[in-house]
DNA sequence: ATAGCTGCAAATGCTTTGCAAGGCC
DNA sequence: GGCCTTGCAAAGCATTTGCAGCTAT
């Protein structure tokens, strides 16, 4: 699967009694009627933001990706230069990073990658599993 | 394997040409002395050094676990909160983490993950390969 | 009406940097 | 002596927070 359609990402919204504020539908439309997986910092949707002619806070922009993450509509990875990256694709799957970039890619679904899992130490168990394949020039 | 001895470690910082300095002794010897895999964050290494009665300042700290990890002394993790953690183990190997500790753990090595790469984007090719397995308690 | 949101600016936390003083070869 | 290092304090960057004013229901 990738990126969910805006319609049914509003109905998630509401559903976590969230109100559907205009910043709060800006950001979903942003977010996910273009359609495609996007992997994106708080800077650059807020800039996106900008460049529609609309005007929504930096600090919002930051808490409500939050409240997106919570509610299960994105997907937070963190990496490289300590960056938050919020992935509109919550599904299981894993990502290239391109350091020089600080791009971060889909990895192919159908690029089989795991093929076991260690035992989680005492008192705890295994929740999401991150591979990060680093790019690096040819 | 493990982390380094220290010995070991010190002739890596002189075939880099970097000067044997107090800091630099100090800082490798609590680094490969103990022995055992370590994940260690600035701020932790520098408490270290003020248990021991030395001092070093934090922004020497920081800038001596860089130059380690330039030299192949040290790898550097990026996770969580945005933390850096400097890995004494340097060989191929991927960890747990923490969340609620905040703290990182060696996957033990026999543990076989991956049993297959993707293809890496055009224009580059595969450097590191990182899997960290989030730990939730049970 | 009222509980929830937003925006601003200030605060935070981690890390890096500029520069003067000190140490190694 | 000359270059590398260090330490301090200041700056930097990404992110979070406090709070007064606004908005959806």
């Amino acid at each position: 699967m990738s990126t969910r359609p805006y319609a049914q990402a509003l109905k998630m919204i509401q559903d976590a009694g969230l109100r559907p504020t205009r910043q709060r539908l800006l950001l979903s439309k942003l977010l996910f009627e273009r359609g495609e997986d996007w992997h994106v910092t708080a800077e650059a949707l807020h800039e996106d933001v900008l460049k529609n002619g609309a005007k929504v806070s930096l600090a919002t922009v930051y808490n409500t990706l939050h409240q997106f993450t919570d509610v299960g509509l994105l997907r937070q990875i963190v990496i490289g230069s300590g960056k938050t990256y919020f992935d509109t694709n919550t599904d299981d799957h894993h990502h290239f990073y391109d350091a020089d970039e600080e791009q971060l890619q889909d990895i192919p679904q159908d690029s089989i990658i795991l093929s076991g899992l260690p035992e989680a130490p005492d008192g705890s168990k295994i929740g999401r599993v991150d591979v990060i394949i680093q790019l690096e020039k040819d």
